[in-house]
DNA sequence: AGATCAATTTTGACGTTGTCAAGATGTGGG
DNA sequence: CCCACATCTTGACAACGTCAAAATTGATCT
């Protein structure tokens, strides 16, 4: 059901190019990398895939369909993060907890990608497709929390304990920043994403229990 | 010879005039307002607060500069509002749930200072005002959660609570959009932001009296 | 008062960008 | 072989950010 196409023909060179969208979105990946969000442009990224300067719109419309595409791909790569990190781990809270680290690994591994996923205003938000691929990443979450209930407390209120750890990885990641700057304003060691991960699940699960 | 005849104002509102620092940033606001950050330009600020394009350059420097003022005014206002929602408030956990409702308060008040806010690759990041600002909000939460350590659990690692109930509501804030179009695919009534961050708060509070 | 001077604002220019229309080029089918 | 179509390029246009050089203003000094 997976339509993750990694473009492994071997038909080397350019005909009519074989596969310009693909090259096109690691293109903008590896811009927004590079660059930012900001210095993002569509020629930038056309002149790094080596081709003129209207290519990616004939494929993506505009530059919001370009980066709605990097978003999709990055929510695919997210879920089966999660999914691959919960795997083999039956206690659920434990699960519950490689999942957030999960999470942070694809925001460390993927830091193009995550930036774009949740610019709401440079996408184009009413994509279906991007919808279903959020809401297919989301679900991997919402399943494990279940489990929980499941297990240990039939009154934990699924829905908003999902959320809550959604927002909070989220929030975690856009604030790394903020917080790095902050121990060091204060001469800390600043704290890893994963040490933060680590802390925010305990304090999470520790009141799931009750 | 000045095309820009429209004054005709007999109110004193000059050339030379007085305050533009405040009308341009007042004037970005509410083009980020209007049209997104994306849509944002130094151009149409000008056009806005009726000068020429490049008067915003001259104050701020340029486009970082400006977006950076937005969002030291929104850390100023943010504190004030997390000060004010706390005032006269003494149980402390009562507080930290009062502050969380300033915080959604402010984001759902003051929208695109919020959006400016968390832009880091929109700002000048090293800013040391910037940095004060954004410390100065911060701190009104961490000294709530000092108190409901003092008062309740001394073993409760005070930075980690604050940071996990900044990075909720942060997430919060950039995820709700999400959250209501989940909920509308499945047909459940939306939820609004304070319900959200009630339920969350409930649950984080869960956890720290033990 | 009149002249001077720094702070402010405008004007004009340059290179870059996104997007569109029209043209070119290659691919596959009859 | 040739045609039709998908793909890509070229060229154009308006809008943008930023800089340097003017122009304008308000204040200060004599």
């Amino acid at each position: 059901m997976v339509t993750r196409s990694t473009a492994s023909n071997s038909t080397a060179v350019a005909y009519h190019h074989g596969d310009l969208p693909n090259v096109l979105r690691a293109s903008a990946v590896e811009v927004v990398l590079r660059k930012g969000l900001n210095g993002f442009s569509l020629r930038e990224v056309a002149r790094r895939a080596g081709v003129s300067h209207a290519a990616p719109g004939y494929h993506f419309g505009d530059v919001r369909g370009l980066l709605t595409a990097v978003a999709i791909e990055g929510f695919n790569t997210l879920h089966d993060e999660l999914v691959a990190s919960g795997n083999g781990i039956d206690e659920p809270i434990e699960r519950l907890k490689a999942i957030g680290r999960g999470y942070v690994r694809m925001a460390m591994e993927h830091p193009a990608h995550c930036v774009v996923m949740f610019r709401d205003d440079a996408l184009s938000a009413d994509d279906p497709v991007l919808a279903k691929a959020g809401l297919a990443a989301y679900t991997v979450l919402e399943a494990t929390v279940t489990a929980i209930a499941d297990r240990y407390n039939d009154s934990l209120p699924v829905q908003d304990v999902a959320r809550l750890c959604w927002s909070t990885m989220q929030g975690l990641v856009v604030l790394q920043s903020k917080f790095v700057s902050l121990d060091s304003t204060f001469d800390r060691i600043p704290r890893s994403l994963n040490e933060h991960v680590d802390r925010f699940t305990d304090l999470i699960v520790r009141g799931l229990l009750q």
